[in-house]
DNA sequence: TATCTTGTCGATACAGTGTATCGATCGCTG
DNA sequence: CAGCGATCGATACACTGTATCGACAAGATA
């Protein structure tokens, strides 16, 4: 009987090695594949024929590496954790330290913009993310301030939240005002008769009379919001 | 010739009338059968052969309707919506106002656990999306404090992108730590094996001596510390 | 009333997806 | 060199969104 039934293996992707060595191909190469694909046309043009295209291989092949294409999309998201590990490590006082945070994450969203779209998939539970994740506890727990461990939990948490929500809507109305040019073509004058109808007076007044910043410049502002309320938080535990 | 050629008509779904009248189907019932699949099965299971099935008809029965899947996406989208509206106006002062926004929005994500997934897709520019957000806005905009729309603007985002971002968090925390055992099995002896080689010595204290609230009482805190900033930034621009 | 037009319906088809199966093959070990 | 175990690739399956087009039914016109 030929190699046949491909047996479950045990425990994560984070845990079991690679095949041995005389491999043409290796995790590394494929996820490295897999990021240019999706960097250069998006999460949904990442299939695993077309990685394996691009190594010269089958789709069947990865799954020696790989037990699912979900597992590929893990290592993928690893790997943007490992680059926002690799800029440097999160640390000093506490609100320098989530500042960092959220600078790291912005700008992994910004590099790979199908990033955000894998937090709704699995948790992030590889080493990476576990680093980073470590680096930002650590620099709250030691910060004066924060004796409960609840308290430093909270307020990564809260930040994180921040962080990932706006950078949602950051995505989406880079989508919506910017590129795309057909959609936005379709969607920019419907908005406009909309608002016309006088239906939503407030919003429209927003869309006409607002000073629309910068989106780094309303992210900034929102988070220093977020933070000063944690600050407040501490002040009033304290 | 047939009718064949389906023209690519203008405009978006919001402003295009459904097809006349003796038509057995209408928007209403294609998304109502929708809604009742993705609530089921999960949005992964919402494809427009079982749509179309739901309602005894093919899936190119839908296309008269509607004129892509994404449309039908947006349609299920907007009707989550309306239910936050109809749960009753938005208003009052400015924290209550926006403890209300979030308590919807969390109601719906609760409601409708694909709802979250559609977050990312289109911007959310149907009419009840649009008059929810009016809402918010308007009840800021009646209060005082807020003298410039900016600030109005800037402290909805601001919850808004909290409320997202705490509200993906659960939904994965929900997902890793309750249902799905299969997954759940697989995942926890891995997080305590990690943990366990000392590497995040900090993340090991979180897990074993924090004491976990509830989301929803987590949600609250976080919420809570969002408005306080956005009080603090009100003060210090007065 | 008979014909023509118009628009809708359903079947079929296509390109693409993730992945299970299994025969062939290749490299290492004895 | 023989045998074996692991790996590889082709094939296949069920499923997706949607383009195409023939058949049909209702309304308008003569």
């Amino acid at each position: 009987m030929g190699g046949g039934t491909r047996p479950k293996r045990a425990g994560s992707v984070w845990e079991r090695p690679e095949p041995p060595r005389p491999a043409p191909l290796s995790r590394d190469r494929i996820v490295g594949a897999a990021l240019e694909i999706a960097d250069a046309d998006g999460l949904e043009a990442v299939s695993l024929r077309k990685v394996g295209a691009a190594l010269g291989a089958g789709p069947m092949r990865l799954y020696g590496y790989v037990e699912s294409k979900e597992e590929l999309l893990d290592l993928m998201v690893d790997t943007v954790y490992g680059e926002m590990v690799a800029a440097g490590a999160i640390g000093g006082p506490w609100k320098e330290a989530l500042r960092t945070l959220a600078a790291r994450l912005r700008a992994a969203a910004g590099a790979h913009p199908w990033f955000l779209g894998l937090l709704g998939g699995r948790p992030h539970q590889g080493p990476h993310a576990l680093e980073l994740l470590e680096q930002a506890l650590a620099a709250l727990r030691a910060s004066p301030g924060f004796g409960e461990i609840d308290a430093v939990l909270q307020a990564v948490r809260t930040v994180h939240a921040y962080v990932v929500g706006a950078l949602w809507s950051e995505a989406l109305e880079l989508r919506a005002g910017q590129s795309e040019s057909e959609w936005q073509a379709a969607q920019w004058p419907y908005l406009q008769r909309v608002l016309a109808t006088g239906r939503f007076p407030t919003l429209a007044e927003v869309v006409e009379r607002a000073t629309h910043p910068s989106s780094e410049e309303a992210f900034g502002r929102g988070l220093e919001m977020v933070i000063a309320g944690i600050e407040g938080g501490l002040a009033r535990a304290r």
